[in-house]
DNA sequence: GTCTAAAACTAATGGGTATAGGATCAAGAT
DNA sequence: ATCTTGATCCTATACCCATTAGTTTTAGAC
């Protein structure tokens, strides 16, 4: 069975979820698929490149389960779902998440994936009753909270108190629940 | 005058903010100060523990930038204050910043810094009438969304789309403003 | 069977982390 | 004044990783 781009990237991207992705290094992939490391320049073209395959790879998979966990929902259930599409990728993928997490190639962001992410993000919104021209801030905010609070819990932020992460989960989904129905008009409130 | 510790980290740090963190080399850090690498390993135990450190430093000029910003304020001043004061940081000193998304020691969790820190947060909550219970989650939920959306403008998620962050990040404040005003009850609402 | 192109290999360079052991130098003891 | 001592910096070395150059292997086309 032939080396291909596609199998030294998934091999990387399988490492990077058992050791995190700093321990993703050409020669530690070379081992794992049992060939030199000089082999697999000819599949990808540097560790950077390898490391952005592995970020369009997260974000296709990612992108998959959210359309998965979307898909005939609306409202609250679809930010359910979304979220703990979101959760759960990054419990189950820990290395591709990590590679979220990084500056990419603009191959990465200006991908399909990275498109239709955004379109799913908005579908979502979509159940709520937003002016137009605030879904973007809305798709903003939603990501970066997701984000945020993976990011947080990945570090251990939420180690030091009480009370575990997962309650904050759902009083989050409740928090964003009830900013979406409420979302402020462009005139800020007075103190 | 001699090396010390502190003036190692210190390097270290102005390194990662010019460069990015990445580039925190111990060979690196040691060209700067004129030294040999080896010469270091008397001031740091380890790559590892040089990273720790930066981000100890990180963590303490965060929590002084965010104390200035909140003396004196309330309410969605105090907010505005204290969501700045994070995102001045992450601009002024984007290698630092970088160093707080990292998985730390147990020193660097546990220390003065990271619990004054939380403070300052639950402080600028008190201005918002929430349930006691529910400030933790408040608190978290606003981490969260600070952490994500600088994560994402760092990355480049929002270069693709407009507007331009900046006008996201007012109406991010905005949202939040809103949502401690709204705090949900603990029994989240119907679809 | 032979030819050829792709894909693997060996060899080598340069930079990084880390340890061991030696030289230097200042400060206090005698 | 000199000796001792401990801290600090040094050289030397070993090993790992990325990357390039050049060579060999291999498998399918003919």
């Amino acid at each position: 069975m032939p080396l291909t781009p596609v199998a030294v990237v998934a091999e990387a991207a399988a490492l990077a979820d058992e050791k995190g992705l700093e321990s993703v290094t050409l020669s530690a992939v070379a081992r794992r698929l049992g060939v030199r490391t000089p082999s697999l320049y000819t599949h990808v073209r540097d560790h950077a490149a390898l490391l952005d395959g592995i970020s369009t790879l997260a974000l296709t998979d990612l992108t998959a389960r959210i359309a998965q966990a979307v898909a005939g929902r609306s409202g609250r259930e679809a930010l359910e779902g979304i979220m703990g599409a979101y959760r759960s990728f990054a419990r189950d993928a820990p290395g591709r998440w990590q590679a979220l997490q990084r500056r990419t190639g603009p191959d990465v962001a200006g991908s399909d994936a990275a498109r239709s992410l955004v379109a799913l993000t908005d579908a979502v919104l979509h159940g709520y009753d937003l002016p137009p021209g605030e879904r973007v801030h809305a798709t903003r905010l939603l990501g970066s909270t997701v984000n945020g609070y993976l990011t947080l819990e990945r570090v251990g932020s939420f180690d030091h108190s009480e009370p575990p992460p997962d309650v904050s989960w759902g009083r989050t989904i409740d928090a964003l629940d009830t900013l979406l129905r409420a979302w402020p008009a462009s005139a800020p409130k007075e103190n």
